[in-house]
This record gives structure tokens, sequence and C-alpha cells, in this order.
DNA sequence: CGTATTTGACCCGCGC
DNA sequence: GCGCGGGTCAAATACG
């Protein structure tokens, strides 16, 4: 009997085996489905603020957005991977920052308007502030120095963002749009928003994120983040 | 040699 | 008007 002992173990084994991949199918399933709702949001997301930055090209064209941008330290060359090219044209030592400040302009087009400021956060040293002025009328990570051939870019409008490619250099960064006291247009600031810099700098920045998780908004925006990299994760895995 | 960076000089707005 | 501080210019310098 001891054959037949054996062949009723195999089933057992082949019966288990498949309640193992039956329980893997329904997980899958049920990531996937995350995963298509998560994109559906994001993509809901980023039709919304398509539509706002449209209908706000005039006004953001003259704010200022400031980006967090963690980096070393001991790094003094205050380089903020953004996807555009910058040309420095100047360096200042400021009265409330013992760091220096540098000024750029953008090189990738001749007409290109937008400037940044970067300096050291004086609190977190390893944090430097990029402040970006202007809107650019072309692409990131285009040729350099090559105008934009469409004229509707011009139009539309380039924000300061992270691309994926660089996204595996650059840690962390946190873009924050400084908002005026005149905009009817924008939803109000959250909370978490501060008016100016100097209200960042005045406060730590594990308070700042601490004050950030709590907002709803902000959770809803880290979620969409985080099925975008799931997306882009699962198209890459398929290929 | 062409391009990018450095850095002191200069300009301009603001407060006193 | 003067001084101060932030922003920009431009000649000198560095670099590939």
């Amino acid at each position: 009997m001891a054959a037949s002992t054996s062949h009723k173990g195999k089933i057992k084994e082949v019966e288990e085996l498949k309640q193992e991949l039956e329980r893997c199918r329904k997980e899958n399933e049920a990531l996937q489905l995350m995963v298509e709702v998560m994109t559906s949001r994001y993509n809901n997301l980023q039709t919304y603020i398509q539509e706002r930055e449209q209908r706000t090209q005039v006004t953001v064209a003259n704010k200022a957005s400031q980006v967090f941008v963690k980096a070393d330290a001991k790094d003094k060359s205050l380089v903020v991977k953004d996807g555009y090219q910058w040309r420095k044209y100047g360096q200042k030592v400021t009265k409330d920052n013992p760091s220096p400040r540098a000024y750029y302009r953008c090189s990738m087009a001749p007409e290109c308007p937008v400037k940044k400021k970067v300096q050291r956060c004086m609190k977190e040293k390893s944090f430097v502030v990029a402040t970006y002025e202007g809107i650019h009328s072309h692409p990131p990570n285009g040729s350099p120095r090559q105008p934009s051939s469409s004229p509707n870019r011009l139009a539309t409008g380039f924000m300061p963002d992270v691309p994926s490619q660089d996204k595996d250099k650059t840690p962390f960064s946190l873009e924050l749009n400084l908002s005026g006291s005149n905009q009817e247009t924008r939803r109000p600031p959250p909370q978490h928003v501060p008016e100016n810099y100097d209200s960042i700098e005045h406060r730590s920045i594990e308070e700042y994120v601490a004050s950030l998780a709590k907002d709803p908004n902000f959770t809803v925006a880290l979620a969409a983040a985080i099925a975008g990299s799931i997306t882009d994760l699962a198209k890459s895995t398929r290929q």
C-alpha cells in the first residue's frame, strides 16, 4: 500500500498547489483592481490640475514656486535636478542666511524668461530651497538651446517639475506654489502651505512634514503619486 | 576656442 | 539724500 499512500500524497500536494495558485490569482486580481482605481484617481487629478493651470496661466506666470530639495549638507554645489538646463549668472550672500544664494537663468532656450534662486536652508542644512520665477517657453529635457517649435507650448507653459529619469538622483523634493493674497481663481491654500519662505525657515522641517501627513489633500496626492509609480512599474515589468 | 562659472561692480528700490 | 540689501551685469577665469 506504499504506492497508494504516495499517490494520495501527490494528489494532496497538487490540491495544495492549486489552492495556493487560486489564492495568488485572487490576490493578483485585488491588486490589479487597486491599481486601476488608483490610476483612475490619478488621471482625474491630472486632468483637474491641467484644467486649473490653463485657467490660471496668466496669474501663475507672475507667481514664484518654491521647491525643497534634499541634498547632501557637505555638497556646496547647490545643484537642483529639475529637468532644465540652468546658467548661473550671479551669487550673493544674503543677510538672513549665511549660505550664498545662487541665481540661475534657464539656458535651454535663449528667450526663456524663467529664473531660479537656489539657497541652502538655514535651519535644515540638508535641504536646499529653489525659488522659480516665470513659466518655461519650452518643454523640459529638450535639446539644449533649441527654441520651442510649437507656438502652442508658449500658451500652456511649463511649471518646474522633477522628470522621472531624474527622480532616482533626487532623493526628496517638495514643490510649493507661493500663492498671493489676490488669487480668487485658485483654491485657498491648505493649512500646511506657508505664505512665504520665512515661515518655512522658522519652522522645523519635521514639524512641516508632520502637518503635511495630517492633510487629506496631501494624502490623496501622495496616493496618486504612488499609483503612478505602480503603473510605471507594472508597465516596465510587462516589457 | 567656445562655453560656463566666478566674482566684484553696478543698479535700483526701499526705509529712515 | 544716504545707506542698505537684493538682483543683475560683465570682465576675468576655468574647463572641456
